[in-house]
DNA sequence: TTGTATGCGTTATCAC
DNA sequence: GTGATAACGCATACAA
């Protein structure tokens, strides 16, 4: 087996095939005709040279991309400091790995969104994970990224999404208070414009309306100083209270940071819940009640559906489950 | 201003600017000469038209890459759910993004380092970033990589290398406890084939030797799981312990937890730091003593080098510093 | 079913 | 300084 210096290419494997380039694409890129024997000596030649198709090349001559961009809209460059960011990432560099792709990470401004026009005109971009969009952001959306680029989080008519069923995980924690017991519970919200957490504040409301229970709602912005702080707040506005759920495992553990230092027990006197089941919720004291987010999940779905060409339905959404650990 | 369906190419911005595409190329690519003018020109044609290079093309001609790949070293391909890993891709996803390159993550098996060949033979890998290597796996980096593979932690003659100064950050953490009237200090370390557990647990005892104190260790894995079994074990064989060293936040996390569960004072009793300053180390009960590990910075640095071609000190090291919270 | 020829957008070589 | 022109590696009409 002689080792050359240079990568074999498409023509090396087709003369050692002795078939044409032609002939040797077709079957190594798996579209087209070839005859099984032709088929045979092709891929034999391509592993025995130990063969890599060159995605540049191969993307130029297909018109497709070579990278994946995830964008991620907020009101500064710090959203990309975010934990969450980094995950989708990683999630999105797995699926992109065995195409010979890769990501590219970007901050799109909310309040202008014009970068997406660049990168509609960037050839190299195979398609767009959104995060954090808005409806502002999602309309501005340019006609040739269409079928390229996917939501996390909110959709439009224009832009499939794809994300955790708040909802349903707010029952969840919501019914499991509720089933426990309590009865005065009151709920730390996030941003008000955040989509995600808009479904979790409906339908937290929803079953305290069904229960004939009042909604007591504080907001908050999914970090853990401010659940702090919120914290503080509830106990003031409502010192009956006997259950806080958290809009995000940080924002819980916040409030149960501040709840104990006020002298007040969890879950003995009031039960605290949180969302996303971060690593840490199982670790702190008391280990936090929540519900699941498949994040990694998510973002596979979205990665691959957008680089699919967007061939899916307008939303689709994974499940989040109660984990029933110690808070509440 | 007339909006093609289709993105402007380098012929169309020539066109333009009334020059040949060799000109547009050279001013846009930054390379070889141009006069003032037709540098004005083209530039000024090419942001009218909102013109993007197209990377694959660009790839296609110079022979470059596409796409950054990030190894992760390991027994299994579970060492990609470590968040670590996705903090590093996210920060190499950042670097990747102005280039018009993305990043891929893949999972090399460490008893079968093979899979770098066929890297070796992919055009498209325009660098390497190595995560968790061991010295079988950087011998098994192929001469056709040199020059674009960069090590996080361990490195070698032929690899570069970039990490956290653990032995610093170890030596502010135990220099600390000494200070504050800890002398009975013991360490839960890592697996010892990882350099980076080696460099910590090193300095431990050279600090512990040059103080006169005796050193004691208990292997651990970075987890708080382990931790905790750890805790439990140092406090049967050094009954007397104050002070407990771990090589991560989380193997302190657990250690505490398992401390307290079994009533013993934290700090009081027994001090406890970690190292990281992973995010909840601020937040949890009693906020963590720790030091700093710029994960981001670091991976930053790999990133950029493995994509300049690897023109980069053998070792380059980032500082860590002490984090005094409660814990110590 | 197979091969020939052409194009994809850029860069680089080399005359001018 | 500038401009033709030949690669770069692959996919695909189209002809055979």
């Amino acid at each position: 087996m002689t080792v050359s210096d240079r990568p074999p290419t498409l023509a090396d494997i087709a003369r050692d095939a002795g078939v044409s380039v032609s002939t040797a694409s077709r079957v190594l890129a798996g579209t087209g005709y070839a005859s099984p024997a032709a088929r045979g000596r092709v891929t034999a030649a391509a592993d025995r040279l130990g063969y890599v198709p060159d995605v540049a090349a191969r993307a130029l001559a297909r018109g497709s991309g070579v990278r994946l961009v995830v964008l991620a809209a907020g009101a500064s460059a710090a959203v990309l400091d975010d934990p969450y960011v980094d995950r989708v990432v990683g999630a999105a560099a797995r699926v992109c790995a065995p195409l010979g792709m890769g990501v590219a990470l970007n901050w799109l401004p909310s309040r202008n969104p014009g970068d997406l026009r660049r990168l509609a005109a960037d050839r190299g971009v195979g398609g767009v994970v959104l995060l954090n969009a808005t409806a502002r952001v999602l309309d501005a959306v340019p006609t040739a990224l269409r079928g390229r680029v996917v939501s996390i989080g909110i959709g439009s008519p224009q832009v499939p999404s794809v994300d955790v069923d708040n909802a349903g995980g707010t029952e969840a924690v919501v019914g499991h208070l509720y089933a426990t017991g309590r009865r005065r519970i009151a709920m730390v919200t996030g941003p008000h414009w955040m989509p995600c957490s808009g479904r979790s504040v409906t339908a937290y409301r929803r079953m305290m309306r069904e229960a004939g229970l009042p909604a007591r709602t504080v907001s908050g912005d999914f970090t853990a100083r401010r659940g702090r702080v919120a914290a503080r707040e509830v106990l003031t506005r409502w010192p009956d209270v006997d259950a806080v759920v958290g809009i995000s495992d940080a924002t819980a553990l916040g409030v149960i940071d501040r709840l104990r230092g006020d002298g007040v027990q969890v879950p003995g006197d009031v039960a605290v819940t949180g969302f996303d089941d971060i690593p840490l919720a199982a670790m702190t004291t008391p280990a936090l009640t929540t519900a699941t987010h498949p994040v990694a999940e998510i973002a596979t779905a979205a990665a691959t559906a957008a680089l699919a060409g967007g061939r899916v339905g307008p939303l689709t959404t994974f499940p989040s489950r109660l984990v029933r650990r110690v808070s509440a």
